[in-house]
Parts: structure tokens; sequence; C-alpha cells
DNA sequence: AAGCTAACAGACGGGTCTGTCTACCAACAA
DNA sequence: TTGTTGGTAGACAGACCCGTCTGTTAGCTT
């Protein structure tokens, strides 16, 4: 048998990938997962002993995508951090203008998840970890209150990907953007 | 047989918006309702012919309590809209505070429900009101552009009510009242 | 050539879910 | 008294879903 292009693990990660974003996880069975990726059950079962297991590739995945865009968004709003933040936002747009847009995949999992569940704890951490390193850069753009502004701006950013799952307005993006301005111009005394 | 205290409709109804609050209307089965509120399967289905008429009726039921709870905090912040436009905020804060309070139930509703659906149509409706009566309000605040300064606010209430998905942090609400008041203050240019 | 590894193919059990259906019962109105 | 209304109780079909299992096949390594 001549080997697919793709090692079984990915096809199936691409897969879940593609439905459970669409679908949520939940809404997509492991037999859809298998038909789909071209791949036996038995394989499937191999690297993913669980759904959960599965579930959770599929977050992390999605985290390391999302954060590695917000980070290039950041980079190409310049060096100085307070348009880093600002900038940041680019990477809502991109997201909202993308085929298949369909809102934050930590929220809608998080909202389909036991609240103790092994999923549930993996959202948080993501959101945590966002929050981390935006107040990372609220710190470094001078903000009197860091954390705070941090908060704000995720809070801003969750709002305008959380919305994608109702409606994908092209607006919205930067209306956000508009107001992360305003706020980080607000906090930040040196400017 | 002695009527009980509750009408059926009533307690199925209640039992709904318990269960589809904390678990969202899939992760709760016919049954589990028809449990707990104490009615036969067929008085269940002569009210609710389908399990999704039942969600919608959960949705309006949600509709009009949230909307009566944002109102409330904007008349108690006073006469002047823009002032209400941040007291609404006060709405998020006793949401949070909530015993079981699970985030929004529209975007969580939304997150799991088919594009095309009717129960995805209602929570798109639920939003397009509440940034209705937003904008009316920043209009009437005398903001240089109502319908911006509007989705900014409401992008700021979908974030924090989504966040409680995740975690509540008893923070947000303040937090996200706060960058409300910088929002107002900066797109009213008359105050 | 032999053995090992990774994958394919698909049946199956036990469970859950929605929605329908039959049968029965209690109160009230004509 | 006799329907009618609104309810209870629970069996049932058909679909789906998770996870396990048996058996087969292809390629690589030794």
């Amino acid at each position: 048998m001549t080997r697919p292009a793709q090692p079984a693990r990915e096809r199936i990660l691409d897969t879940a990938f593609r439905l459970f974003y669409a679908r949520g996880p939940r809404g997509v069975g492991v037999d859809t997962v298998i038909a789909e990726s071209g791949v036996a059950k038995a394989t499937l079962y191999k690297h993913f002993p669980r759904k959960d297991d599965l579930v959770l590739a599929y977050l992390d995945r999605v985290d390391q995508t999302w954060l590695g865009q917000l980070r290039a968004a950041a980079s190409a709003a310049g060096d100085d951090p307070g348009d880093q933040l600002v900038g940041m936002f680019d990477a809502l747009a991109s997201a909202c203008r993308r085929e298949g847009y369909h809102g934050c995949a930590f929220i809608n999992t998080a909202a389909e998840s036991e609240a103790g569940s092994d999923v549930h704890a993996r959202t948080v951490e993501h959101k945590r970890v966002v929050l981390a390193w935006v107040t990372d850069l609220a710190r470094r753009a001078g903000a009197a209150d860091p954390a705070r502004l941090a908060r704000q701006l995720t809070l801003l950013l969750d709002g305008g990907l959380s919305a994608g799952v109702l409606d994908a307005e092209p607006g919205t993006p930067d209306t956000a953007k508009a107001a992360a301005r305003v706020l980080v111009e607000a906090a930040c005394p040196a400017r």
C-alpha cells in the first residue's frame, strides 16, 4: 500500500479541526470524523483513546494558531507596545473574513463542556495565556493598570470573536479596533 | 385529581430554563426535562411538538428577562442617556454574581445550533434587539456615531457575558463598566 | 524470507436521544 | 349521564453515538 501524503494522525486532526469548529465537538460523531478522514476506527482510537483526547488536540491546535495570529498582527503594527495592543485586533479582522468563520472555538467548546472536565479546563487555560500575553504588552506600553487594560481589551476581543457565531458583520472588527485605540490611549498616561 | 400549583406548561418551562441554561439545550434530553418537571411525555409534546419549540420558548424567556434587567439597570443610573449606557453594565455585574451563572444563553445556544435553523435565527434576533435599544440610547446621549458606540458597548457586554462560561471572575463587570465609561465619554462630544 | 508495525474494514454491544403511540384517569360541563 | 379536556404512565421504533473487537493488508527491517 502506498503511504498517503498525510499520515493518519494528521488527517484525523485536520478533519476534526474542520468539523469540530463548524459544528462543535459534541455535534460531530466519531464515526463522521472517521468517514471524512478516510481512516479506520481502530486507528483513530489508537491515536486518541477517547474522544475527549481528540477534542483536546483540536483545542491545542486552535490555541497555537490563534496565538500565532495575535502575535503576528501585533508585530505587524510596529515596535511600540501600545500600537501592538491596537494592532492585534487585525487578527480579529482576518478571522472574521475567513470562510466558515464561526466565533471563538474556546467559548463555543466551553459552553458545551462540563465545568470540571479536562476540556473545559483547557479552554480556561487558553484564555489565561492570552490574557497574560496581553497584560505583558500593556505593562510594556506603560499602562497605569496593565491588568485592567488587558482585561478590557480581551473583553473586546472575546466579544468580537463570540459575535461571529451569531452574525459575521464585516464592520465589527474595525469597530472593536477603534474602541481598543481609545482604551489604550486612555490607560497609558505617557501617550 | 387535584390540580398542581403550577400548570404543566409552566413547570416544563421552568425546568427547561434551569437545565438548558446550565448544560445547553443539546446537553439536556427531553426525558430529563420530563423527569425533573414531573410531567408526562405526551403532555410535553402536546405543548411543545418539537424539542426546538421548547428551546425557542426558553430563548424567549431569557430574552425578556435579560432585556428587563438591562433596562432596569439603565434606568437606575438616572435620566441621562450617557449615564444609562454606563449603568446598564450593572446588569452584567448582577448576572455574574448570580448562582449558576454560565455565560450568555444566546451565544451558548447559537454555538451549538445549525446556522439556518429557527433556533439560530432567534439568537440573532435577540442580539439585534439589544443592539437597537443601545443604539437608541447612544443617539439620545448625543454620540457622534451612535451605531458605532452601541456596537462597541455591546461588544464589551458580549465579551463580559461570554467570559462567564470560562471563569466567573468577580472583577470583570467593573472592568467592563470602566471601559464603557471611557468609550461613552470619548464618543459624546457634548460631555 | 520472516516478523513487525501501522493502517484498513467493518461488525457489534450498550447506551442515549427524539418523537409516536396506546391506555388510563380525574375533573368539569352540557 | 356522557363527553370533553388535560393530564399520567410508560412502551416502542429508529436513529445516532462511543468504544471494543476481530480479521486483513501493505510496507519496512532484519
